[in-house]
RNA sequence: GGAAGGUUAGCUCAGCUGGGAGAGCAUUCGCUUGACGUGUGAAAGGUCGCAGGUUCGAGCCCUGUACCUUCCACCA
């Protein structure tokens, strides 16, 4: 043990640590004394409270008569756990129990040991619950140990390290704990103690790391005198100078910190920092010191011998944020990086490690180490189980990367979850996520594809199209609204809006559009110019939003995509600016895309084949519109599956036997008189009137209301007027059609 | 015993400042369209746990309630 520990010290951090603990030491926060604490048989070391998990656990209440001294009575007392009697020392009864007044001050017969204790009044004890009277094991309980100490009574240890019986437990010495319970439990009964059994359920105290059944035991340890340490980090959160996302970790952090206890913080673990305490072999003094003393203050001789102790390793973690900086040197890191910002953590961290943090920073350098602690849930398996090792239900990271990807493992972690809350892994999640990474990898190379041999200059904005304009502005609003939640923390959210514009509206819409000037580049190159141009620009942009998402593919793409550009990772996040805000074409393009989905909806609707191709004509008041449209007829071409947009005149002949479908800026009309259905035409523009009936009704409900045009915001009430006038619009043309085919 | 979270489509989950219920997967019917079938188009699928309340308006705010999960806790 003394090998290994010293092993663990590099000479280099060995000072610091020696320094804290030496700090802490002086000041009184820690302090070595004989105390209880949890102690865990197996590893048979000593645990703080934080490492002890409580399990309900179904047990026993026995009922056990202990002779009272000069009478013939007994008092009767439950416990769970008959062998800890070995121990008992006295009975404490509450004293304001009528039932027990009288006894208080006498004495009893502790059964099997055949020892006199005494019965003693502690508030302690809850004249409601059990018989009103309870056994006291002050070596083996906490409670029963303050009651000890407040009653001055003797401490009887009756366990050995392993938790077997010590010499102290008479016949039993030996016995595993349980067995001892076992051999107890019928000798009281043999004896004619035992009063009664009753099934009980209760907390069982166990260790975190091996779930092995803790032992509450008096020993002496190292602790940390937590009271006045916890007062800083408590007003770091009303200070504002902490703050947990989401808020309500708060409540648990500061639930812990109101209700500490001293930390127990040495181990009989050979990992970890030795403890920088030393005993003098002669007199026993302890010295507290960084290096080892030549000579014991208070004797002079040199024999001494370091502590064999380890300290808790989150005593040891709790100093990262400055350790790590060169502190307690007045380093340039440690003035540069110190405090550093934001903490990422799961929520089972935040007692053993950001709770000591926070308070060490405070103690150490007067400041949080950090201002936010960004909570994440935990990963479970896909029936919602803890990932453990005895379930055999964990998944290996390495071996989805292997899989998927580094980049979809990512993806899938922060995609539909929001902070704090748990999350379960499925494998489909991940294949969706490499499914993205796939997606954007292809479009990056069709467009690097065509960029080759290509020497591109900016366009002239007048020759900009619409839907040039539009995706531009699309991109620019994408980055302000991401910048919107990635500044709140809501990744989740984030994240979803540049994938869904990657995937939706880049990919989908914008690439296909873009595809016609590409092919035709030798008949206009300065199309195609401003299709590449816009193409790679809005890539660029796109990346630049997804890189902390996806860093390795957006890394990749964009080496090969701006070699010149340096390090995706070091580029500017993209910043919203107002110049490329193009609300008209954002709007145009909503109409073309909503005309074009009807179109296709249309044709899946009437079973038309694929490779049947009319003309479609377009009724529009709106000027804008077409002229807008009616360039760009050939580019969407493919997307309308060949039909090609020709505009209608006045002439109602045209229109009739034709499939119509209403958009917002029109009604397109589809020639396929020999696959009309008429009677399934009227079902289907009856269905869209009712839909656009009940969308009115809503509307002027809400148009109508004087309370809502005075109190909804102006903005509210402005777009609701629109909506209204573009489903009258609407209506008014379903109608015609139903008309014409009535 | 105390506290927190959850309950939304078949499944897993988002849903921002209260303002027309969303995604992924699964399902149904199509598609060799010159980046991608790890793709593409269309569709179907929801009394937002339940009961009240506040509000012009509630998945979202308030009260109560049921069930599930988790954390904290020294009733022996």
């Amino acid at each position: 043990m003394t090998g290994s520990a010293s092993v663990s010290h590099s000479t280099k951090a060995a000072p610091r640590r020696g320094c804290v603990f030496l700090n802490l030491y002086k000041k009184g926060y820690i302090y070595r004394g004989k105390r209880i604490i949890n102690w865990c048989p197996k590893c048979k070391t000593s645990l703080s409270d934080a490492e002890v998990e409580h399990e309900e656990q179904t047990g026993h209440f026995w009922h056990i008569r202990y002779p009272i001294v000069g009478t013939d009575d007994a008092l009767e007392i439950a416990t769970t756990r008959p062998e800890t009697m070995l121990g008992d020392t006295a009975i404490a009864v509450h004293p304001d129990d009528e039932r027990y007044k009288d006894l208080v001050g006498k004495t009893v017969i502790l059964p099997l040991v055949n020892k006199e204790i005494p019965v003693v009044a502690d508030e302690y004890v809850d004249m409601e619950f059990g018989t009103g009277a309870v056994k006291i094991t002050p070596a083996h309980d906490p409670n029963d140990f303050e009651v000890g100490q407040r009653h001055n009574l003797e401490m009887v240890n009756i366990l050995n390290d392993d938790a077997t019986i010590n010499e102290n437990g008479g016949k039993y010495a030996g016995m595993d704990r349980y067995e001892a319970r076992e051999q107890i439990v019928k000798d009281l009964e043999e004896g004619g103690y035992l009063v009664k059994v009753k099934e009980h359920i209760h907390a069982v105290g166990t260790h975190d790391r091996c779930h092995t059944t803790v032992e509450p035991m008096v020993k002496e340890q190292w602790f940390v005198r937590m009271d006045e340490l916890a007062k800083p980090a408590i007003a770091a959160i009303e200070k504002g100078e902490l703050r947990f996302v989401p808020e309500r970790f708060n409540k648990t952090y500061l639930h812990w910190l109101e209700n500490i206890h001293d930390w127990c913080i040495s181990r009989q673990i050979w990992w970890g920092h030795r403890i920088p305490a030393y005993y003098c072999d002669e007199c026993g003094e302890v010295v507290v010191s960084a290096q080892k003393p030549d000579k014991c203050p208070k004797c002079g001789c040199t024999h001494l011998t370091q502590d064999e102790d380890t300290l808790d390793t989150w005593f040891s973690s709790a100093l990262w944020p400055f350790s790590t900086l060169g502190w307690p040197e007045e380093t340039e890191d440690l003035k540069k990086f110190y405090p550093t910002s934001v903490l990422v953590t799961g929520y089972d961290i935040i007692f053993f490690w950001v709770v000591r943090m926070v308070f060490s920073g405070y103690e150490h350098t007067g400041k949080s180490p950090f201002h936010t602690v960004l909570i994440h849930g935990l990963v479970r398996d896909s029936l919602g189980r803890k990932m453990s090792k005895s379930l055999g239900n964990g998944i290996d990271p390495l071996e989805v990367i292997d899989q998927y990807g580094a980049d979809a493992l990512r993806l899938t972690l922060v995609t539909g979850n929001a902070p704090g809350n748990d999350m379960r892994y499925y494998n489909e999640r991940v294949e969706a996520s490499r499914n993205f990474a796939n997606k954007m990898w292809n479009a990056s190379r069709f467009i690097l594809m065509n960029l080759d041999d290509v020497t591109l200059h900016e366009p002239d904005p007048s020759d900009l199209t619409p839907a040039d304009r539009w995706i531009i502005s699309r991109a620019n609003t994408v980055a302000k609204d991401m910048t919107e939640n990635m500044d709140k923390y809501e990744l989740g959210i984030a994240v979803q809006k540049v994938h869904d514009f990657i995937w939706d509206e880049f990919c989908d819409w914008y690439i296909e559009i873009a595809k016609y000037r590409i092919y035709n580049k030798d008949t206009d190159p300065k199309a195609a110019n401003c299709a590449l141009w816009v193409l790679r620009e809005t890539l660029k942009n796109a990346l630049k939003l997804m890189h902390p998402f996806m860093p390795f593919v957006t890394e990749e793409i964009y080496s090969v995509l701006a070699p010149d550009d340096g390090f995706l990772m070091k580029a500017a996040w993209p910043v919203y600016q107002e110049e490329k805000n193009c609300p008209a074409d954002e709007k145009f393009m909503t109409q073309v895309m909503e005309m074009v989905r009807g179109i296709r909806a249309v044709r899946n609707n009437m079973d038309v084949p694929p490779a049947r191709k009319t003309r479609v004509y377009i009724q529009t008041g709106d000027e804008d519109f077409w002229t807008d449209l009616e360039p760009m007829s050939s580019s969407l071409l493919p997307l309308m599956r060949g039909h090609d947009v020709v505009r209608l005149t006045e002439d109602k002949e045209a229109a009739e036997g034709m499939v119509s479908i209403v958009f917002g800026a029109g009604t397109a009309f589809l020639p396929l008189d020999e696959l009309v259905d008429k009677q399934a035409e009227i079902e289907r523009l009856t269905k869209e009137r009712e839909r656009l009936e009940k969308e009115l009704k809503r509307s002027a409900g809400m148009l109508n209301n004087e309370r809502f045009l005075s109190k909804a915001p102006e903005a509210k009430v402005r777009e609701e007027k629109e909506k209204q006038i573009r489903y009258q619009e609407m209506m008014a043309q379903v109608e015609k059609q139903l008309a014409d085919l009535m």
